[in-house]
DNA sequence: ATATTTCACTTGCAATATGCAAGCAAGTTA
DNA sequence: TAACTTGCTTGCATATTGCAAGTGAAATAT
């Protein structure tokens, strides 16, 4: 990735979330912070798709320079790090529902059924709750 | 980018849909054939980011593979191809235009202000007016 | 107290992807 | 028929990723 110090590609809007979440790795990452509700480094290491140490450690040090998330030290154990989502990392949660439904309907038909079936008959509640969702988890 | 061939990394659709589109090209040339209703190579090229002609050759390669484009030679010129999207890209019009919104929220606030106010305020017809567009241009 | 384990990384290195410039074959234009 | 355009491919330098091992600080066990 592309350090966040670069300047823009263009400025379409397009191209600039793409220098944020363009990557294979970055939006696996928010998407176990805000929907799995995971927030240590091992939790994150834990995912199904295996992502590696060092990739781990550059996309919180790039989401944090981003300011789509928070890290502070676990209050309760000082070895460990707490990686909270932003607000900002909530207004995100649109693009990912439609992601989320979009890779249901066209990869997984079976799986994920109900979530799809939610999203057609009440699409701004579903995604109201799973923003409120976040903000509690993360203490916004 | 990993060739479509590969086994999925996990079942879950955000991943899924990261497969296809987690890059930072992918999203830019589906924008352009669909948004910006540039058809052939040559247009493509040319678009504000710049890309590599061996990225752009691969990507529609895999675009074309995973169904999102149709590649047709152009019956006016048998030099050129004309690239479309088919009915499957259409349906990634509503994850595009929340990463647009996004993107201005988030990057832009000037530009593209009109778009986020009609967003607000129509986001349906909004979508389907860009989808009829889509269809439009394409053939579809 | 000391040893061991846990945690959050960092480092080294091979494999892969990207960016850039040049080349090329088929088709079109002068 | 010579030059040009189009859609690529190729070669190569650089950047990014994946994997394994290592490090230091803090917690836990002995």
């Amino acid at each position: 990735m592309a350090p966040s110090t670069e300047p823009r590609r263009s400025d379409c809007p397009i191209s600039f979330a793409l220098e944020i979440f363009g990557d294979r790795w970055t939006l696996i990452v928010l998407r176990d912070l805000m929907l799995k509700s995971r927030q240590r480094y091992r939790e994150l290491l834990e995912g199904d798709e295996g992502i590696a140490t060092n990739v781990l450690a550059e996309r919180l040090k790039r989401l944090e320079q981003r300011k789509l998330i928070t890290k502070k030290r676990d209050p309760d154990d000082a070895r460990q790090f707490i990686y909270l989502p932003t607000e900002l990392a909530v207004t995100l949660v649109p693009m990912l529902v439609e992601m989320i439904v979009w890779g249901i309907r066209t990869g997984d038909k079976d799986a994920g059924s109900e979530f799809v079936a939610r999203f057609e008959t009440e699409r701004d509640t579903l995604i109201s709750e799973l923003q409120a969702k976040v903000r509690k988890d993360a203490g916004l």
